[in-house]
DNA sequence: CCTGATCGACCGTCCGTACGGTGACCACGC
DNA sequence: GCGTGGTCACCGTACGGACGGTCGATCAGG
């Protein structure tokens, strides 16, 4: 995660902390505060409202995100490897950045229909347009299923984002396992033909490579 | 959905409404005395505190799912069909029961700390238990791929639980379509042989017909 | 001396909750 | 038949705390 450079960084690294922790609504600037050891002036000094703030963790989070997933499909040409790389990114960015993955994650709704988080809210159809042209790419080039491509995206994005909910960075399985058993069965259930699965689904592969460098690349 | 009787019933059914629209912390029970007519001193004399309302809703809502699961697996044998019927459940619940399906889902870790939601987590995690063993029993029968039954739990569970953020009851695909589409992608990465898949996955056939049997007894 | 960061007191509002009271209804005993 | 006491849904108000945001003062560095 970018290690905080100045106060204003900290603060808002504080804040995505809170707000994983607590969620949106919960989270005040007086403890911010109080834990940084400075005046909720400060703050607000620096960010002028707490939306503000939620909307600057949120869209720097996406935007790291959708630089990333674009880095890694300029290395990766099969639909099954650049769906695969999209899983593995989502669970490896909740170590590399927890708490901004978590608050973006748990808040998705929050300020939705704000005008300020219009930003957000196209970078993150950006990332469902992206998922879901791949997905109809690798039907019509026959390795997939006929499936709905729109569904299905959403299908793996609940998988996906639902994951701040269970997903313990410090548990027994690592990142990258959880990641490749998330692949196996959803790649499992698009290819028409599941020999080479094994190899996209591997927490050792090339795939998993690829992604690992695109995101501490972007940090 | 459970058609209100009595004053009682009516606040909860507002309030679950008001959850499911604005989020629990933003709902506050002035505007839903206002919206019914009455004081707030009422609808404090009838449940305490707001969190113990949210309780009631969350408490019924598992309930009422766990035990038409229950009733589903009575009739239905076979570990696809089992799989599936927990995937049409909760889709078709977005239908039968909106409100309550919306702000359980997005209020899953509110309150979880409170004591006084033990019962509602211990409901919750019945279902995973359940839906996990089964899993299991598929790969021990020979049904399924070899997968980690935990985290492809938790797969399914997160596809299902993110749907309150998109899935439309009014919209043009039906809940049987999406549902069928979401089980067609689940059970084609977890069968060995996807032989008789399009039986299971089909939004008119026996297993869905259960399913709404289940759901509307339940009533 | 200007600029920007920081402080800390303060305001207004919102909201959950407490509390005392009212009227309808009903069971019961005289 | 009629008072009486109890129960219950409901009301209105007020309290008290929390919290986001404002504002003018202060401080440090260039």
């Amino acid at each position: 995660m970018p290690r905080p450079v100045g106060r204003r960084a900290e603060i808002l690294e504080t804040f995505a902390r809170h707000v994983a922790e607590r969620g949106y609504d919960q989270t005040n600037l007086g403890d911010i505060a109080d834990e940084l050891g400075m005046s909720k002036g400060t703050i607000v000094h620096h960010f002028g409202t707490k939306a503000q703030m939620l909307r600057e963790v949120e869209e720097n989070y996406m935007r790291r995100q959708l630089h990333a997933v674009q880095g890694m499909w300029e290395r990766l040409e099969k639909p099954q490897e650049r769906v695969a790389a999209i899983i593995y990114a989502s669970v490896l960015l909740h170590v590399v950045d927890r708490h901004a993955t978590v608050a973006t994650q748990r808040e998705v709704v929050q300020l939705s229909d704000d005008p300020a988080m219009q930003e957000v809210r196209k970078l993150r159809g950006e990332m469902q347009r992206l998922t879901e042209a791949e997905l109809q790419h690798g039907v019509d080039a026959g390795l997939f299923r006929k499936v709905d491509a729109r569904v299905t995206t959403l299908q793996l994005f609940g998988s996906v984002q639902w994951m701040w909910v269970w997903f313990d960075p410090k548990g027994a399985q690592s990142p990258e396992e959880v990641g490749a058993s998330m692949v196996d069965v959803f790649l499992g259930g698009l290819l028409l033909d599941r020999y080479g699965l094994q190899q996209v689904a591997d927490p050792k592969g090339a795939v998993v490579a690829v992604v690992r460098e695109c995101l501490t690349a972007a940090e």
